[in-house]
DNA sequence: CTATAATCGAGACGGTACGTCGAGTCTTCCG
DNA sequence: CGGAAGACTCGACGTACCGTCTCGATTATAG
């Protein structure tokens, strides 16, 4: 008895659901994102994308993962306050783009939904972390920086503020302030 | 012509909806709270809940903010260090109760909701900035901090990595990590 | 002790009200105007509506009795025939134009309501009918019809058929159908 | 393409919502009438019913029309008199019932819903017109009456009486009336 | 080369909440 | 006291989306 019997599942299929998902999130944002609206442009039945995810958020959230390529690219100059002023103005261009915008509505839909929190925590933001954290690392082997840092909170420290700002003040994030902030993480508030 | 014409408004009605409003919200979290329910739970009509407040976030926003007490004390006892600990430690643990989790609910709505997210801005996160900020200005005027400080970095750079923690990392944060942020806030990263 | 005590009854405020009511009844049909709108054109308050007039249908119904003149004139050509011809034709010319097919509204309406029922047959249907019996009543005096008629079952004869066609089959009613009607009764439907 | 794609729809839930329609109809008459009501008595969710039916008066015509089946036998005694008596006292027998009396709540809707005028003229007044037009026309066909007679007036002359009386008047129509309208129409009003 | 088993499109259905509307009542203040 | 302003309750409306379900058609492997 073999277990792979009958129509076997049509990869097409999937990728259409994904695609249209991920569409649909871009045009009109998670909160008008609807089921039946991706069955339609994915042709596709509604059943068949309850087949394969339990909801609706699995169903988007896993379209932006598939889509979202999304790597944000680590520079390597030499000098870690170059570096991680590159990488988090990079950073702050995709999350202000549309494309990263989404990403925000999926965070807020996270505070509701535990299992979308998990996904987008393991898929996307810890990825993200392990990217930037060579350039501490770096830093740290250079000697730029302290030697007993702890990574997480270096990591918390300049990401931190800039998610604090994207998802609660909606303030200004120029590349000034990204300068300013990478300077002030590395220099202390501390007065000499 | 008087402004004071008409039955007035009956002001036990409008504290029963969002008295209502809130308990729903910590009982059963933002999702499940439903406009008709408040309007049972308050003995009012439900058009009167929509007189008043234009759909469920705002009366819920509203009754929360009009419940919320929660001014977090700011400490003063003479060493910035020790008073930003202290505060924050607060502020960790009351953003860890149930009553402070909700707020994650509203920021989570608030991705979707402009108007929301405009709200608890204005009237929830930036009072409480501006209690805190008065640490770093006494610290600055009596010479422990920077004196060209830019307030609100400073400000970002605290209040951030807890922020981020809380929305999206869900990570522990405990007595220990309140005290590592402080410490390396003002001390900075750079090796010496 | 004086039976008038306090503010009269402001005649003019009646007036606007019944007014009111039957304007906006033949710009809007029955179905449509509302106590509120009633209201605001009157330049008065709802209460003062429900002070003088139990419901909604009471209201339009008397707006309508007291504007509706509507008195259809009664001929006299010395012919039953020639009589009954001109005085049914202004009928149905009436009953058709805007003015009469709000009547149309109101018996529909009466089917649910038997206040208002009661209030148009006695105030406008038996007045109308008293007027032309008298054409009846001549043509038995002048011996052009049988003497031992029943007058109200010839009423019924002449007006039924109309208001059949009226309110049920909605059917042409044009001058030749209405000579038609007025032969037949006459002649009776026997071959002889 | 084939034309019985999806899951069908269930006959039953659709009986099941008529019959509820009808027998709230019937119960509390067609003002009283709610669509949660007929969804809840059908166990049926109302959205289904908003499916199939644009509004609550045609699902309410639709249930009577499927419930009432309503004819009313056409004799055929040999005397157009008797036939025309028999079936006439069975037609107000009819609708002087608890059953027949919601038409006349249906044609009041019908002066204020176009549409819901248009199903019950052609769906059911036209069908019992045609019923009892043979009546008249084996009358004709017999020699008892004028070989000329226009049948919809002959017609209108029978039932316009019956329903100005039924829906306007509210008068008694016992046997004896139905005779005399009957002996007046064949007859004729002039005297000889 | 047929039986079995799974996939899939179409679309009906129950459920739950939304936000809206109108009728009618009630409360307060003004003249 | 009459009346204007307008707050409030009640009950229904029609809409939207979710997630489940039932068909029939399709497409593969197993025997």
């Amino acid at each position: 008895m073999n277990t792979k019997r009958g129509r076997p599942r049509n990869l097409e299929t999937q990728n259409a659901i994904l695609a249209a998902s991920y569409d649909l999130l871009l045009e009109q944002g998670f909160g008008s994102v609807t089921v039946e609206k991706i069955a339609e442009r994915a042709g596709v039945s509604k059943a068949t994308i309850y087949k394969w995810w339990p909801n609706k958020a699995a169903v988007v959230m896993d379209g932006f993962l598939s889509a979202s390529t999304a790597k944000i690219p680590v520079p390597d100059t030499g000098s870690v306050s170059q570096d991680l002023i590159i990488h988090v103005t990079r950073l702050v261009q995709f999350m202000t783009s549309r494309e990263g915008s989404v990403i925000k509505e999926l965070v807020g839909e996270g505070q509701v939904n535990v299992g979308l929190a998990e996904t987008y925590r393991s898929r996307y933001f810890q990825p993200r972390r392990i990217e930037a954290s060579q350039i501490i690392e770096r830093g740290i082997r250079r000697g730029e920086l302290k030697y007993q840092l702890d990574l997480e909170l270096c990591l918390d420290q300049i990401y931190g503020p800039i998610f604090y700002r994207l998802l609660i003040l909606s303030d200004g994030l120029d590349e000034s302030y990204v300068e300013n902030l990478v300077k002030l993480c590395l220099e202390g508030l501390t007065a000499r």
